[in-house]
DNA sequence: AGGGTTGCCCGAAGCGTTTCGGATTGACAA
DNA sequence: TTGTCAATCCGAAACGCTTCGGGCAACCCT
């Protein structure tokens, strides 16, 4: 059907051996050759079997992600962002890169190794760690390659693109400490993932290095949705509430339950209560469009190239000079904050 | 690394070949062989290699779907759920379900053809076709099984799950005209999409039935998005626009849209203007929580399964029974149709 | 002139699987 | 006894690529 190794091999006069190695850029091919066997390539257009430089060499050209099986709808669109991101980076890099939703109830590692075996796949992007994750040390038991945008730990051993999550908690907090707020409540993530941990203890830092003691009463938290905001609000605000004078919302979705629970309550912000809220600046978020709020800004977009350029190294086995990322964040004023009533 | 078919082979005294043909269930392997040969499979552990599948028989047992590189982020979460139950029918298959995503500005038509001539793929998914779409013509003319989800025509040659989208159009104006509403809008998808077309058609069947004829003034169409719905409706009902006293709205998200601006204009429902809508009761959706509205619904998640038969069949070369499928919808009263004002 | 180095090239083996054609049985009919 | 047939099995080739080891010039150094 397509065109062949042999083929070129046999426009040109050269050999299949000599083809290949011209193809992919060897350095004991004269200059010359490596023109001609291009330009064959070219003109037969060329396309590697990915299937048999797999099985000659061990690696695909293919890397993947495996979508958890959980269901975390409410952050599909910010995923789908990714998903793009990441794609368009890796084919820059002339990789394929892939994706497959795990099964409901599956294990996520099961899914990882049935990967390997099946001898498809070089490399992997985990998102969405969780401590000590379990996929980290499979993979790295095998020998897989892999990327992290996250981190389960505070100083992992592989390559990762990440945010101070830590220093993004303390700065939310600070912003509401300046205003004069002391009762800040914090609606944040699942327990189990580890920026969320993070974002709690920058939390707790802030406040007692302006010497107020954390109340854990004033900590929310769970899936990242709309809902979540909102229940946790009124838990919050309500008669039986800790009733803080400020909240820090986890991300826009909270932010936006925050909004409707809130004007349920009577409660306006900034007058009676401030609110400021993270965000990762992803383009599906626009659908949210809760009311302008101050707070941190990352720009998770940023991340794709350096993960591919960081799995891509590893996989061919060279030491790349910086394959651990800090992003930046930037802080926001957009007018939800006031001294408390 | 992995237990191949020479282990297993060696294990049992067989030979490779006769491992091979007992493991794929092919019919001169004598019972006892098979049994031996799977108990010993399971015994090491073993995995077939994709690639040396892919590069000895031609197929691979990985399907995909390319997802279009146009911006349609409000889908996402739709999508998502798509994804995550096309990956579950096919493994319950024992086949991969793979995505990715097409680049910005790329042609989708060529990155179909990357992963075939990669040699990765066996047959695709298709979604959201347009009219005669080039996709199909393309995998069509090169042999490359595919399965559709909707239809690029009326009666297209390929397997594909799809609802009576003219229906749909004819039964939500049904609904309205029964009310007594003459004058209805509708605003509808992205013009180019095959099943926003059929939805029109079944609009101004269904005027037509009722001897009213339609005014193309009333049908707005765009990207569905929250953005759209609104917009439209200010365009329709605002003081220039045509007033309909019914609005039809292809998704929840224009609903959403539309609830929206009658609110702004100062219009309720049902006593102002009568709102209905269709919706494919995808989990992701109840993110939209418009309040309840009549209209037509339909179980899109009943469509993974079909699909993912009728493509494994394609490319097993077996005739299946049926491989055209047409969902059903059903229609839903909520209270927001009234007669008009 | 001999030996080493360098630059370029090739044959052949091998990756793990499927599949084609033929080989070996034993049973059964002629 | 001989031939036929079905039921099982196996060897070897093939898929397209990479890579190991070696070969052949042409060059430089002593």
């Amino acid at each position: 059907m397509s065109a062949t190794l042999k083929d070129i091999a046999a426009l040109t006069g050269l050999s299949v051996t000599q083809v290949s190695r011209a193809l992919n850029d060897h350095d004991d091919v004269s200059a010359e050759t490596k023109q001609r066997a291009r330009d064959a390539a070219q003109a037969l257009d060329y396309r590697p079997n990915l299937s048999a430089r797999r099985l000659a060499s061990g690696r695909s050209g293919i890397v993947g992600l495996v979508l958890p099986p959980q269901d975390r709808t409410p952050r599909d669109s910010m995923f789908v962002q990714m998903m793009r991101g990441l794609s368009s980076a890796f084919s820059r890099h002339g990789r394929l890169f892939v994706l497959h939703a795990a099964d409901e109830g599956e294990d996520v590692v099961a899914v990882h190794r049935r990967l390997i075996d099946g001898g498809s796949l070089d490399g992997f992007v985990l998102i969405e760690p969780e401590h000590d994750d379990p996929r980290v040390a499979y993979l790295q038991g095998r020998g897989v390659p892999l990327v992290m945008h996250g981190r389960d730990g505070p100083a992992p051993r592989y390559p990762f693109y990440d945010i101070d999550n830590l220093a993004v908690g303390r700065a939310l907090t600070q912003m509401l400490l300046r205003a004069g707020h002391r009762r800040i409540g914090f609606i944040n993530g699942r327990e189990d993932m580890c920026y969320v941990a993070q974002r709690r203890l920058g939390w707790e830092r802030a406040l007692r290095e302006a010497e107020v003691e954390p109340d854990p009463a004033l900590h929310e938290h769970g899936q990242m949705t709309e809902g979540l905001g909102a229940l946790a609000t009124l838990r919050l605000m309500g008669p039986e509430g800790p009733r803080p004078s400020a909240l820090i919302a986890g991300n826009m979705l909270i932010a936006k339950g925050i909004y409707t629970a809130l004007s349920m309550l009577g409660l306006k912000v900034p007058q009676d209560v401030s609110v400021v809220v993270h965000d990762d600046m992803l383009p599906g978020e626009d659908l949210l469009a809760v009311p302008p709020s101050s707070g941190t800004r990352s720009a998770l977009a940023q991340s794709w190239e350096p993960l591919a350029a960081a799995l891509i190294g590893a996989i061919e086995g060279r030491a790349l000079p910086k394959t651990q990322h800090l992003g930046d964040f930037e802080i926001v004023e957009a007018g939800s904050i006031a001294p408390p009533p």
